[in-house]
DNA sequence: CTGAATACATCGCGTAACTAGGTATTGAAG
DNA sequence: CTTCAATACCTAGTTACGCGATGTATTCAG
């Protein structure tokens, strides 16, 4: 579940250069090493929003296979961004950290203080 | 926000553990450094959903100062919950970060091929 | 010719966190 | 003594959002 860290996941998706859906879904599931296979459903939607908000743009273009594809790119709003996502993530992930790090709760007492 | 992620929190500030809910927030602010202050209209319902499926248990104790505190405690299933949250959220930590890997997109030519 | 993969799109459901409200007690400040 | 903050519990309703389902069209392999 990938609940509020999509918009991050796309717009790092395209931080290698400029993509098409279809092919950023790929990109995605590739550099998860399979962890993120992102339906179709997801995907669309969240390049329509993060377009209307002003963080990617795209172009119509025909592809040497004869299929059209929707290219997006990173803005300059959008590489921003990004920028801060990480470090919302690395702050959000830090204290994951934090609550994570083993207690050793101590050997369960019949009657616990 | 930490949607989807919520139920290894709680359940990771009782794995120091048994306390009240409103200790428990404050054992999650204090345990992520601030990053974490979760409104009692989150933690409430989230002790009730975990104890109901069997994650936690709770008793009713009357604390020094005179006030009734419920206080929930891991049960074993809460413990091996935690046990797969936790696995669930290297891997989730992971991926986040073969993604977030500077990709060093190169600089903005004048017209990219 | 059929079926899988590519490529786009949208509607609506379900989940789940949070806002906003409510009650009651203790202790400090005025 | 009154008032206000902090402690301590609770729930109903809103909202956001990822995802399943579904639809269309094209390319290519068998």
């Amino acid at each position: 579940m990938l609940k509020g860290h999509l918009d991050m996941i796309v717009l790092a998706a395209l931080a290698a250069g400029p993509a098409h859906g279809y092919g950023i879904i790929q990109e995605i599931r590739r550099r998860s090493r399979q962890a993120f296979d992102l339906p179709e459903g997801t995907i669309y939607p969240a390049l329509h929003r993060l377009e209307e908000a002003g963080l990617l743009g795209s172009r119509w273009v025909t592809a040497d296979t004869g299929r059209r594809r929707r290219v997006y790119a990173l803005t300059r709003r959008g590489e921003r961004a990004l920028v801060g996502h990480r470090a919302v993530w690395r702050q959000f992930s830090d204290a994951m950290g934090g609550l994570l790090a083993q207690v050793r709760p101590g050997r369960r007492r019949r009657r616990p203080a």
